[in-house]
DNA sequence: GTCTTGCGCTACTGCACGGTAGCGTAGCGA
DNA sequence: TCGCTACGCTACCGTGCAGTAGCGCAAGAC
């Protein structure tokens, strides 16, 4: 049983340098110092070993910061900054996304992934607006995705290199944006429709 | 010369499907009905073949939408989330991203596409700046990042559809929020600094 | 002592794949 | 008619890789 650590953590950086498609048993065994054949021991395929892997490199069920609703918030924004910013997620987050469109495996994984790092800051949002930090009726989602995008989008696409500023004022700016009345839950629940068309010109 | 088509055409098709790591020069010979020996006396090299596809997928140097400033950026906006949220780019876009970090020329494939996709909206936002429909000083990649991010976040990490409305709301909150004072060039140039510390406790 | 657990090692099969060699041929312009 | 271009086809080589078989060994439990 003492293998099996050392296996999984060969498994992580192999993934990390290479890519998960890139991974080979052979690789891994090498690596970790174990034999082929104890890898085999542990885990039926080869699929099942990259899944355990990636299954070690989901966060437990969490340390929330403290401090006042606003702090919390930045504070996990900047958390997310960071994780994304750096291997191993810059590198990994973008091929489990395209590995979650293929296979249903990946695809639970994904979404286990994506629940447990997305509640704390819609939690922390829904406080905001229970205590009025934030006006009721707010749309919980869309303000995650209005703080959390620009980061992502900056780090992931921009490839830009974490800028703490940059996060701050992301932050900053969709907390303390008066136009708040417009992030609410009032639009039409259609989906995909071309029916929504309520706040065109509003030219000056 | 007339097989050159069918075969690019097989590629970017199967690159859709398996994904680009998982296309083999059998699968593209088979798929495209045109002999493995006639793709060689084309492309060198496997990789050679899928990076020549990947070319045909980047788009023109652009029609730019007409219109007003305002409407001008949510016509770019809606494009873009149109395009990130169907095949090919839905499934591609995550293993472009994958790659471009592990290898050049995929790298310098990914950058000419940021650099051709993203060029019309920042000149956009760049005019709106100009005409005065956003305040002197507006740091047009931050607004840029505020539009495209949420839009990015809902679609490729939350695997939501497309959807009109949403994208109406985000860049309807950007371009109307009254705190674009905020939006400006002002930060220090310091990056990845734990400087910064200008914005804090404005709660109220 | 002996039994069990966990592991190492060598050797092997089977297969998919990248890439090449060699030969044949349909079409087209001069 | 000649020759050239673009292509098809069959066959092949080498290699890397998933997964298996079989044997042996050390250490702790009892």
């Amino acid at each position: 049983m003492r293998s099996r650590a050392a296996v999984i953590g060969a498994t992580v950086d192999l993934m990390v340098e290479r890519g998960m498609h890139a991974v080979s048993v052979d690789a891994i065994a090498e690596r970790s110092g174990v034999a082929k054949t104890t890898v085999y021991r542990h885990w039926p395929t080869r699929e099942a070993l990259i899944l355990a892997a990636w299954y070690t490199l989901l966060p437990d069920e969490h340390d929330v910061p403290t401090g006042d609703v606003q702090a919390r918030i930045l504070t996990l924004a900047l958390a997310f900054a960071r994780r994304i910013g750096a291997p191993p997620m810059s590198v990994l987050l973008p091929e489990l996304l395209a590995f979650a469109g293929r296979d249903d495996d990946m695809r639970a994984l994904y979404d286990e992934l994506i629940r447990v790092r997305g509640k704390p800051l819609t939690e922390a949002v829904a406080i905001a607006v229970a205590e009025g930090v934030l006006p009721k009726r707010t749309d919980v989602e869309l303000v995650a995705s209005l703080i959390l995008g620009p980061i992502l989008f900056q780090q992931l696409i921009g490839r830009k290199p974490f800028d703490e500023g940059f996060v701050r004022q992301v932050v900053t700016i969709v907390m303390e944006s008066t136009l708040q009345e417009i992030i609410q839950q009032s639009r039409p629940k259609a989906r995909n429709a071309p029916t929504s068309r309520r706040q065109e010109q509003r030219n000056r």
